[in-house]
DNA sequence: CTTTGGATCGTCT
DNA sequence: GACGATCCAAAGG
């Protein structure tokens, strides 16, 4: 047997350095990477980027508080926080630690463990639906606050991001992010543009395509 | 196909 | 005490 085979279908987990950097930087560069738990992955396809105390949507603009905590720690750590009563939804922590930005995971393409998400999203028929949105895709890979502060370099949750050779966009689609009442104007959502496991928000002020 | 409203609770004011 | 970095079912065209 080969064992060069091997590391080239599982790809190469992204290193500390690739999230040290800033959000804005780093989200477009998360698109056609693999977010992999055990026997499941998908592909992604869909990421926002949240500074700290200059954006006014993002949950570190205020300060430390215990639920963002994490947004301030180290970086390539998964932030998961809690909202609307019953929804989670996970980033990925950029910038040295000490510097809240985070890359906000919006959608996957699922690639591998079907199964696994479709038992995690009963009632879901149409496999598109399985992670097309922050919370459906935290569904998808039964992530939830237990998941909170786990290292996605390390692995230590099992949750690793993974390069497998798909390079990003070349010119990913953008518009201003989902869901957010501050700071609208601001591009900083981006897609693979086509993909059909993007989420579809209720408005479309899409710039870059579809 | 699109639009609307209900669900539901941790977090910060 | 108000309000979400949302999702889904149901209703309407």
């Amino acid at each position: 047997m080969s064992d060069q085979a091997v590391p080239r279908r599982r790809g190469r987990v992204l290193a500390r350095g690739f999230y040290a950097r800033g959000a804005v930087e780093v989200a477009p560069q998360l698109l056609n990477k693999l977010l992999v738990r055990d026997g499941r992955a998908g592909r992604i396809v869909e990421v926002e980027a949240y500074r700290g105390s200059d954006d006014r949507a993002s949950h570190a603009f205020s300060g430390l508080t215990a639920r963002n905590a994490t947004m301030f720690g180290r970086p390539g750590r998964l932030y998961v926080y809690f909202t609307y009563g019953m929804h989670f939804c996970a980033n990925a922590v950029c910038m040295p630690e000490g510097t809240a930005e985070a890359v906000l995971l919006r959608a996957l393409a699922p690639v591998s463990g079907l199964d696994l998400m479709r038992e995690a999203r009963p009632g879901i028929v149409n496999d598109e639906n399985l992670a097309s949105g922050p919370a459906k895709l935290c569904q998808a890979m039964g992530i939830t606050r237990a998941e909170d502060g786990a290292d996605l370099v390390t692995g230590s949750v099992g949750i690793r991001v993974v390069d497998d050779g798909v390079p990003p966009p070349t010119v990913p689609a953008s518009s201003g992010r989902v869901g957010i009442r501050h700071a609208t104007e601001l591009p900083w959502r981006w897609w693979v543009p086509g993909d059909p496991n993007v989420s579809k928000s209720r408005v479309q002020p899409a710039r870059g395509r579809r």
